[in-house]
DNA sequence: ATTCGTTATATCTTATGAGATATAACGATC
DNA sequence: GATCGTTATATCTCATAAGATATAACGAAT
């Protein structure tokens, strides 16, 4: 009988594991990152209070959402600048919508990882 | 009716994508470059040709080479310096195993990914 | 007009990784 | 023992990424 791959390594606690995200030709778009981001921006109604949240500067969480903006032909975080609270953002409806597929990608990918995972052993 | 995920996209060509790899305990292991690396170790005999095929510097070869046999518990690939032809390199039967396991997976994965981006249409 | 917290942006510094280069060790062949 | 192409390893440089810092613009509220 052949050795199982489990057999081959050292350190038994073996599994398959990976990433997934949504290209828009050819360019990486929608990955696990901007999901957490929009969900806290969601919920903290300011990409700077939700930048926070992930540790993550102000900086990257902007460039990330500028690329968000400028590849969807919706945008996804709508923000203003001035006013009573100095300025904020929302997330669009699509942005739900993206969040809510995102999600259920998720799932079923979880699902083919531990079948995959069960196959190693 | 809901939207579809694509309609949400300037750019038509949305596909979904991502990348898989064997984790022994919590460390990735053995991803897709080190597949292509052994084949072509295999194929030549020689770290050093495998590396300049893959236009890889041979110092990575070697780094990502000596990761894989530290974290297996059998040498993946083996190799002798000096001799007739200055030294060479071969690949065991277990990273043969390795090679079709991965093989196979792709394939599997492959289809996975198939179906989700039809699921955004 | 001053205050406020946010968005938006530029710039500078620092850390990390990648690549380039150099060199020793090796052992069969001649 | 000289030669050869390879493995093995150290070190140095450089490019890119990441982070830190600074600052302007904004507009409602007072």
């Amino acid at each position: 009988m052949e050795k199982a791959i489990k057999d081959i390594l050292v350190n038994g606690a073996l599994k398959v594991n990976g990433s997934l995200w949504v290209e828009g030709n050819g360019k990486r778009f929608f990955g696990p990152g901007p999901v957490e981001l929009l969900e806290l921006i969601q919920e903290t109604g300011s990409i700077n209070q939700a930048a926070k949240r992930m540790k993550m500067s102000y900086k990257k969480a902007w460039e990330l959402i500028n690329n968000l903006n400028n590849m969807a032909g919706v945008p996804l975080v709508v923000t203003s600048t001035g006013g009573d609270n100095g300025g904020g953002s929302a997330i669009s409806e699509e942005a739900r919508q993206l969040i809510a597929y995102h999600r259920d990608l998720r799932v079923r990918f979880s699902k083919f990882l531990e079948e995959e995972t069960q196959r190693l052993k």
